[in-house]
DNA sequence: CGAAGTATTGACTTTACTCAAAATAGGTGG
DNA sequence: CCACCTATTTTGAGTAAAGTCAATACTTCG
């Protein structure tokens, strides 16, 4: 079993070639900084931070002002929303590459927390908003990536709307499969860092209705389970139907 | 009681000012419209087509070729996604100004469908992505635009995940007061042109469920119904408390 | 090794769903 | 304008899926 935090290792400081670290960066094809070429990414290098993050800290708060938004590196992080009594609903787990930072207003409406440790350039708005008058390309990247994140947001309306426990269960573990094989490439089991309460805040339910689902799967036999956080998806077509629809 | 078709007029054929219908129209101050000012505002028109759709009938379905975007002008839609086994999630109600057509990929991921007469300005994707190269204000706005509905999905999310029938119902009236608020003013009723059941595939509940949660706030006298759709709002701050967390 | 956090399982409760029926509203043609 | 038909809304009664509370098992990590 290959161990999980190969999977999510950080990025060299360095860069391969060259002396850029964008150069060498496992985020350099990502949808944001390939709307660069190697001749221009330097205007973007430029203006950015790297920052770390280790599990459970913060890359920003819900109340933090607006003003930077980011491109994750290496490392996985969650997007979650807090009520005032306590009720939380994660927004999505980010895989390297991906984008963070859209949003309107004058601070976060989310918080952004490191489930493995992380690293990100940051930018700040007002810098990358003038890249965007140079590079027309750039703010046409932002806008592609929002709309990406648009339809994965309503997919997840969809599923917590209308999905019971198992089909949701299925179409959460079928997305990080495609997530970590497109990344990483196929291979025998999806690693979920994230503990069973945050996998049940991303999905509308609770902790022990995740577990049960969980066990359900493993006696069905749609999955196995290496330990809590490394599935083997048995039957990917059966587990697809389950996510598609689920009857007791 | 002034009647909801009044608030949801269509626009008049002809402008009031010049010979632009985009002077006259309802929507000249939208997100969309208004990154263009007067003069500039006919390179919009040039490449627009106007289109009406009746109650019930589609502006475009889920499976159609993804090539226009929309603003709405006059009326009201829903954009809904179908599932093959019958079940449904409402995205959205979209009022006048309402940009139309955020999506990815090659086809729309969700249907819009009339809910009272309306109108709205089309282009073809071509055309608009073409007037981006000439007016970044335009792409800006898109762009902005697209953040706000994302801003508003995630809140769709919480709402689906964490909140009950009651807090569903307080949040979605009171969006929808919002919402015309800003659009028609002040009022003593908040209009709901849509049935019990477009607002359950909307809040992830049953037509049942809905309606009885309406009743219960007849009956502790949060809301007053002249009818199923027009609801007065008799204590604001109250449904707003509900909204935020309600038990029993 | 022990402590703390996490995961699983069990027993019971509750909220929302289902099915069914009655009441109400809306629209059409006589 | 009214009567009838249909769709929508409301209400009731019973059920089921998921939630709650509690105990136990398992991991991880100092």
């Amino acid at each position: 079993m290959v161990p999980m935090e190969s999977l999510f290792a950080l990025p060299p400081k360095t860069g391969g070639r060259g002396d850029l670290v964008c150069y060498g960066c496992p985020a350099r094809r990502s949808a944001l900084c390939s709307a660069l070429d190697d001749a221009e990414i330097h205007f973007l290098d430029a203006v950015a931070t790297r920052v770390r993050v280790d599990p459970g800290q913060y890359l920003f708060m819900e109340e933090d002002p607006y003003d930077h938004v980011f491109n994750l590196s290496g490392g996985m992080l969650m997007l979650e929303r807090l009520a005032s009594d306590g009720r939380r609903q994660i927004m999505a787990f980010t895989y390297p590459g991906d984008f963070i930072g859209l949003g309107a207003g004058k601070s976060y409406s989310i918080a952004a927390r490191a489930l493995t440790p992380a690293t990100a350039c940051r930018w700040r708005m007002r810098d990358i908003e003038r890249l965007y008058d140079s590079f027309p390309a750039l703010e046409r990247s932002v806008r592609e990536i929002g709309n990406a994140v648009l339809a994965a947001t309503m997919d997840q309306v969809f599923v917590l709307g209308r999905k019971n426990a198992m089909e949701k269960l299925a179409f959460f573990i079928l997305h990080h499969m495609d997530r970590q094989e497109r990344l990483f490439g196929k291979r025998a089991t999806v690693a979920l860092p994230m503990t069973r309460g945050d996998i049940a805040d991303f999905l509308g339910a609770t902790v022990e209705t995740i577990s049960r689902a969980f066990t359900r799967m493993r006696k069905e036999n749609l999955i196995r389970l290496a330990d809590a956080h490394e599935v083997e998806v048995v039957d990917c077509d059966r587990l697809a139907q389950v996510a598609e629809h689920f009857d007791t």
